[in-house]
DNA sequence: TTAATCTTGACTATTTTAGTCGGAATTACT
DNA sequence: AGTAATTCCGACTAAAATAGTCAAGATTAA
């Protein structure tokens, strides 16, 4: 699973529809309004919508007074629809045949590990859904076991 | 969080180390032969080995007969340790300030998403050593509430 | 002394990312 | 019919990240 920003804009574009939409707001929703409030770029927006109407999380309405609305309920959406219509997945592990290296090579040690750490990660986003988002509703934590650690904890990653 | 290849690698060749371990070989660890099993190249090897050292993880023996140890027991590092080593913290938000936007703007309604989503990638990294994955013991997994989706099962990661 | 091995730093090719730009098609409104 | 607003589409591009390669030097064991 990728992450980009490309992935993050998609996903705020689309927060902010569905906020717009709990605030009452009806109608098509401009790209460049949604633009000016998230502060991304009118053409980009253009480019990562195309992705979204495509997987049929959006529907256009062109010409004047024109714009987007989404297809379904922002309590059925989740992040991870979004993400993934926008952003190429990758495949997290190097063993390429699809049946998971049955023959077990030094090299795939780790087959596993990267596995389910791309299932914990789509785990996480299809657990949320748009709905979520906007009502701040809190999000699934994994429990973890404390270990010590050599380097003391990881950061640099959502303050 | 950035897990790109090169976080792989790094994995990979921790891994390979710890293996080699517990199978009873004590001697420094020569890049060839781990370059070898794990089918990754000696030069771009060095240059990972190069951040395993400069974070403490591994130790160096030069010269003939060298090779690189590991400088704690596998249980006790993290495989969130060595990502940190070699791979860029990549910051998941866009709220540039470390305080966490607390003047709520249009564009922060995802910022907690990201925040989260970064602290389950680092809770599941950090709640595995080496030695788990040498061991194949079972990973942890996110206790997730079934939901509709709209498209369906995310696919293309993990196999 | 010699061969093996790490160390370092500079260099490079490819891909990905994050856009920009221009124009065409469509629609609402007058 | 005409015009302005908007999506649609494809080509293009600059910058960064990725995944290396290469060459030369330092260190050590035998």
């Amino acid at each position: 699973m990728k992450i980009s920003t490309r992935g993050r804009y998609a996903v705020m574009a689309m927060a902010d529809m569905a906020q717009q939409k709990a605030r009452g707001q009806t109608g098509p929703f401009k790209l460049a309004d949604i633009g000016l409030r998230q502060e991304i770029s009118l053409n980009y927006l253009e480019q990562i919508f195309g992705d979204l109407r495509r997987a049929g999380l959006v529907e256009s309405h062109r010409g004047a007074h024109g714009g987007y609305t989404l297809t379904a309920k922002p309590t059925n959406i989740r992040i991870g629809d979004v993400i993934q219509a926008v952003d190429e997945p990758v495949d997290v592990t190097r063993c390429g045949t699809a049946h998971g290296c049955l023959t077990k090579q030094a090299r795939c040690l780790t087959h596993d590990l990267w596995a389910e750490l791309g299932n914990t990660i789509h785990g996480f986003l299809n657990a949320i859904s748009l709905a979520d988002v906007v009502d701040g509703k809190p999000l699934p934590r994994l429990p973890v076991e404390k270990q010590h650690s050599l380097v003391g904890l990881v950061q640099g990653v959502g303050e």
